[in-house]
DNA sequence: TACAAGTAAGTTTTT
DNA sequence: CTTACTTGTA
């Protein structure tokens, strides 16, 4: 090490080695969190409460273990989201300088994505496969539901996406697909024996076309791992030291990868919270975190429970709202920040008050001198903001919002895509008919037989213009696909690629969509913008898949405001983040929880979902709901405040009800 | 036979 | 607002 680094002012003596650290981890750190981030080798899980330093934590471990002599490149960080394993890397960077970037991380689903792709021969996986969203599953099991002849009979038989859930359900919980209806789809009961041989022929249908599922990106890593021996000892002796953040979000899948990956060594660290385990849609179980020391004996277990994020306001209401809790979690946060502000219960009249207030307060505290990127809004479910985004339109404050639709998934990016992606993989069966149907005089019919003609062939645009010659009036349309097809094969970098399927696609689109195409123009040039600085086709497309850009900026500002944009958020992608200011609007029973979260154990899941939106904000926090709400069924009814704000004591949580504010008409021109 | 248009129903959360 | 299935047309 070139620098000379001064030895800590301290009397207790450190280890010697820690001497010649750049960084004084036992002056920043507290006992519990030092702890952790000097442990070395073998098992450790971190039981880390919301705003305990558990980011913290991880980035002083990386830099630590770094500083101690251990290759960047050993370090394998798994993270719930990519951004979240970039932004660790860029802090860990201020700690030790770009060292940290050597390190390897990302989601379990794009280091399984890797590693298929590098290392997957030996279970039969070719290196250009391609990875369906969730989206393109549907496609192919609707495809195969008509081919199978399930469409147009009488007995109704279940949708697409019913049909994706109860299958991708059935992997996530690592269950046969028979005993996960059983479990959670009783009432598809009796079709149980079709939907096990569409199963059955969707797995032969991706085998046969090279593409990979989400679920099969962690299920196939952990069978490659599991049979092909010198590839999990690569893996292993790879990565010698694992971290794995959002532990209590894992499923059964995750905790046998990070058991195989980490067979060598067992130098794993998990961190999580089993009171903030929101993801048991996806198969996540908390239980699974407290497993951990089973899973790997002798592992040494470290709680952080002081938080350090909110005021002892805030933490009051989260702590209420989790002690209810049927299932009892294992700590109580406390903190040392006082401050006098008391979290608010707002009742508004309506939910178009509710939108008012919230852009009200926003705009009083923008004069107060909070920035807008300081606060939050954040909701169960991404439509209960579609009220307030009108709002804050009318008003002109910028926002972005996260989470609930993404741009990658509307029609005009994913035909853009599929043309690409037939380029990376011919195979792809999916696309191929996508593409196809586009054309005018090509249905569902024609496409599935040229899709059989080109899919096996070795140039797929000869094959398509040799095929074209039969198809009648869609022959030149077809002969003009099979040029660009050529074209794009000839081009080597994305972006350029795209500028080439646009000038192909455009027109077409405009002819699909003539209501809205520029609005769906300005979002394939945002595309481009965004592919700019990809080098290799197969890795954008992986990254569209994996990690798409899903901050759909509101499309009416065109330019950055200096002050930053509020932010909207489902409470989901609002995991693990924080903000000066958090709005919780819709705290209503019937929005949250929703009408179909049913069981105990489904509303258990939505408390600890409250107790996350709750303790996102550091010192304001406003929790919203209307009066009354509009029900599809029974019209206005009265609004009750959610069912997890029941037992949260007044002085604790003030309600205040909303008078109209004067200053404002109360029929703006939203709508 | 194959495609296009029209009508009717269902809607969380995410890799 | 999207998707599914029926009916209408070439």
């Amino acid at each position: 090490m070139a620098d000379q680094v001064i030895a800590l002012k301290r009397d207790s003596s450190p280890p010697p080695d820690e001497r010649n650290f750049r960084v004084k981890y036992a002056e920043v750190l507290n006992p519990a969190q030092l702890e952790a981030v000097r442990h070395r080798e073998g098992p450790l899980l971190v039981i880390a409460g919301a705003g305990s330093g558990k980011t913290r934590t991880l980035i002083y471990r990386v830099a630590r273990l770094i500083e101690s002599g251990v290759p960047p490149a050993a370090i394998l960080l798994l993270t719930f989201t990519r951004r979240a394993a970039q932004e660790m890397l860029r802090r860990a960077g201020h700690l030790i300088g770009d060292r940290s970037q050597g390190v390897a991380g990302g989601t379990f689903h794009s280091f399984a994505h890797l590693a298929l792709r590098r290392f997957g021969a030996p279970i039969g996986i070719q290196p250009n496969f391609t990875i369906l969203d969730r989206s393109d599953m549907e496609d192919v099991v609707n495809l195969l539901r008509t081919r199978m002849g399930f469409a147009s009979r009488e007995q109704r038989f279940p949708k697409k996406r019913a049909l994706a859930e109860v299958v991708s359900m059935a992997r996530n919980k690592s269950r046969a697909l028979e005993a996960e209806i059983e479990a959670d789809f009783p009432h598809l009961r009796e079709h149980a024996g079709d939907i096990l041989r569409l199963a059955a022929s969707y797995e032969a249908y991706k085998h046969e076309h090279a593409l990979l599922d989400y679920d099969d990106l962690l299920c196939r890593l952990a069978e490659l791992l599991r049979t092909d021996q010198p590839t999990r000892h690569r893996l292993s002796d790879t990565y010698r030291y694992m971290m794995i953040d959002e532990y209590q979000d894992t499923n059964l899948i995750q905790a046998e990868l990070v058991r195989l990956l980490a067979a060598a060594h067992h130098n794993v660290m998990a961190v999580g919270d089993d009171a903030q385990s929101i993801y048991s849609f996806r198969g996540a179980n908390f239980r699974n975190i407290m497993e951990f020391p089973a899973l790997f004996p002798g592992t040494k277990v470290v709680k952080l429970e002081e938080n350090y994020r909110s005021i002892q306001g805030i933490l009051d209401v989260a702590n209420e709202v989790i002690s209810l809790a049927r299932e009892k979690y294992t700590k109580v946060l406390f903190t040392r920040r006082e401050g006098g502000f008391r979290p608010l219960l707002v009742r508004a009249q309506d939910e178009h008050t509710q939108s008012r207030f919230v852009a009200q307060r926003v705009l009083e505290l923008r004069e107060e001198g909070v920035a807008l990127d300081e606060i939050a809004v954040l909701f169960r479910s991404s439509f209960h903001s579609f009220d307030l985004e009108l709002e804050l339109q009318r008003r002109d404050i910028p926002f972005i919002k996260r989470g609930g639709f993404k741009f990658i998934e509307t029609a005009h990016v994913k035909d853009l895509l599929a043309h690409l992606r037939v380029v990376a993989n011919p195979a792809d069966a999916v696309s191929w008919l996508r593409i196809l149907m586009l054309i005018r005089g090509v249905g569902s019919r024609r496409a599935e037989r040229l899709v059989e003609t080109v899919v096996d062939s070795a140039d797929p645009a000869t094959a398509l213009a040799a095929a074209a010659k039969a198809a009648g009036k869609a022959e030149s349309e077809l002969g003009r696909l099979s040029g660009l097809l050529a074209e794009l094969r000839a081009s080597a970098r994305p972006a350029e690629q795209i500028a080439i399927v646009l000038n192909y696609y455009l027109p077409l689109m405009r002819e699909a969509y003539p209501d809205d195409y520029p609005k769906r123009e300005r979002d394939l040039e945002h595309l481009q913008a965004i592919t700019e600085r990809y080098r290799s086709l197969e890795s954008m497309l992986a990254d569209m898949a994996l990690e798409p850009p899903n901050d759909s900026i509101g499309d009416v500002l065109a330019i950055d405001p200096d002050e930053g944009y509020l932010t909207l958020s489902t409470i989901h992608s609002a995991k693990g983040l924080e903000w000066k200011v958090v709005f919780l609007i819709w705290a209503a029973d019937g929005r949250f929880p929703g009408p179909q979260s049913a069981s105990p154990e489904d509303l258990e899941e939505e408390r600890r979902l409250m107790y996350v939106a709750g303790t996102r904000a550091r010192d304001e926090l406003y929790i919203s709901y209307p009066m009354y709400m509009f029900d599809r069924a029974m019209g206005y009814v009265m609004g009750r405040a959610s069912r997890f704000l029941e037992g949260v004591r007044p002085e604790v949580l003030p309600t205040a009800v909303l008078e109209e504010a004067a200053e404002e008409p109360l029929d703006g021109e939203g709508k």
